[in-house]
DNA sequence: TATACTTAATAAGTTTTATCAATAGCTTTT
DNA sequence: AAAAGCTATTGATAAAACTTATTAAGTATA
């Protein structure tokens, strides 16, 4: 059994065709064939349904392919430590970005990475915590920003920013004659959250909870965009809060209602985390060089209290 | 780069030295000496240190040996599917037992096995719970024997017993003279207990716990065996508990100084624990199978109360 | 200091294997 | 019935993996 011939059972059941998985892997396709039907003898099983059109993965063809998968991402990374070890900067980086850092962090640093290290493919996925721990922790993902601290022991964090709650509170509301607010000011009740999975909206129950016990099932509504949140919020629907990024970039009318909080103010620290192994380390050092320099400009809070992004299991 | 390479690279860094590694991997040393140069040459790296006697890994050879290792491993489990898939009963099986089940129950079902699948090749290895967990779930153990539940999500399990606790209560204790003892009349601070990292001294600690609250640091003695306690207890040291199989080999004359609880009696669940991914599952099934028959005939309680194996946090 | 011993590298030759181009054979589509 | 689309087979070739024999280099021994 060789990586090679596991590749090529991955490329055919990926593209459940022989020619196509042949040109895929730069071969022709009796070479396929041949290597499989070889894998196939040795263990004496058959990988493939041959009778199947298209063709399909048998019953242990489907486990021996999740294994596959396995080993040769775990091959791939033989590569990466040879990468790190010659300070090579270059090659695929997987980044994950949780939905509410990704389109106000994005555009203020990706043109400048890929402009000073051409040779680094960066890919980007949008996800959410939760799935960033996962995928962190199967090597999925190379590296990613979240809010933090994630008490993660596998995950080591590179503290990027602390970007500062900022209320959005309509006219009709009863804070907005504060100038600015404070945290015993806010309800629960009356905010208006992103939906679950969010950890921007676990924050938020955290801070809240550290005023006063909640119910989970209390919430009458919840949305995925902030934009979505402001509208709803002008509607008299309550207020909600922002990541200061996000207030960067609303309307002049709107921005009227936005209320900054008494010093120290609640903040999230949002952090370049990776795999405690390091690998790829030299692109994950461009990277939070890059970002933390660009941020710098538009984010210099100092005296802020950080809010752990992390849900509260139920004691009961 | 093919697993054969990764394989004598593996052998090499054990054997640090050419020779032996050739003769353990089955092959010709100027075979290693060509395919390790070929591996360090496509890499371009050096992988061992060749200056130094014994030879020595270099600093990315060593980052690349545990990767080595790991891809190896996954490689091996191919097999294992395949043998899954075929029924095949045999090949290396790694079993491992917590300390307080080994002398008990390896005796009598051990024989019994090895005789009904001679193919098997048992490793068994004698660990804490703590360590069969973390050894399950990165694959160097197939399968363990262990108290639980364990409330692992990556983990199943599959009860084999009931074990009751058995008091053992020496003359000069004021329990004594009670003929069947019930667990309101323990006291955590006269029992004698095994030392830390003996999931039955944490069952114990539960099943006192339950009555009162305790001090961690109030204990005055701690060992690693019962005989142990036995004897500290004739001694007058206090009383202590002991799994039931333990009572059937010890002597007569301390034989009258055992006292059954009240039913239900406390006890602890012995299971056959594997991981959720099922491998090797028909030598599991064949191990069940076997000592859940050989232990119908020595045990036979039904009216017990089950006991957790796990430490509790302290919540301070 | 010379000699024997260990051990890894190299050389030369053989066997095995991975791959390709061409094509056969089967199934599905037109 | 012909054409098209697939995979398997065949036969050839270049590459590779491996072996034996030899050499080189370093270490231990007399």
């Amino acid at each position: 059994m060789t990586i090679t011939q596991l590749r090529y059972v991955l490329a055919v059941a990926e593209h459940q065709n022989f020619t196509k998985a042949a040109e895929k892997t730069f071969v022709t396709q009796p070479t396929l064939s041949m290597q499989i039907q070889k894998l196939e003898e040795e263990l004496d099983i058959l990988i493939f349904d041959r009778s199947k059109k298209p063709i399909e993965l048998t019953e242990v063809g489907r486990k021996l392919v999740q294994q596959a998968r396995n080993i040769v991402n775990e091959s791939e990374r033989i590569q990466d430590i040879v990468d790190q070890q010659k300070g090579f900067i270059g090659g695929e980086f997987k980044l994950g970005v949780i939905p509410t850092v990704m389109p106000t962090l994005l555009p203020m640093f990706l043109n400048n990475f890929i402009k000073k290290y051409p040779k680094v493919k960066l890919k980007i996925e949008e996800l959410t915590t939760e799935a960033i721990i996962e995928r962190l922790q199967d090597g999925h993902l190379d590296a990613a920003i979240a809010a933090t601290p994630l008490q993660n022991e596998n995950i080591k964090e590179r503290v990027l920013y602390y970007e500062p709650f900022v209320g959005y509170i309509p006219p009709s509301h009863r804070l907005n004659q504060k100038n600015k607010i404070d945290v015993s000011d806010l309800d629960i009740d009356d905010m208006l959250l992103l939906e679950d999975g969010h950890c921007f909206k676990d924050g938020i129950v955290n801070l809240c909870k550290t005023q006063k016990s909640y119910d989970d099932d209390h919430f009458q509504l919840e949305s995925g965009s902030f934009e979505t949140l402001v509208k709803l919020s002008n509607e008299g629907l309550g207020m909600t809060l922002l990541p200061y990024l996000h207030t960067l970039d609303i309307n002049d009318k709107e921005k009227r209602n936005l209320h900054h909080f008494n010093e120290p103010s609640p903040a999230r620290e949002v952090s370049l985390i990776y795999h405690k192994s390091e690998l790829k380390m030299q692109i994950i050092e461009a990277l939070h060089t890059t970002i933390a320099g660009v941020v710098k400009g538009a984010i210099t809070f100092q005296n802020v209290q950080i809010i752990s992004p992390l849900p509260k299991i139920k004691s009961d």
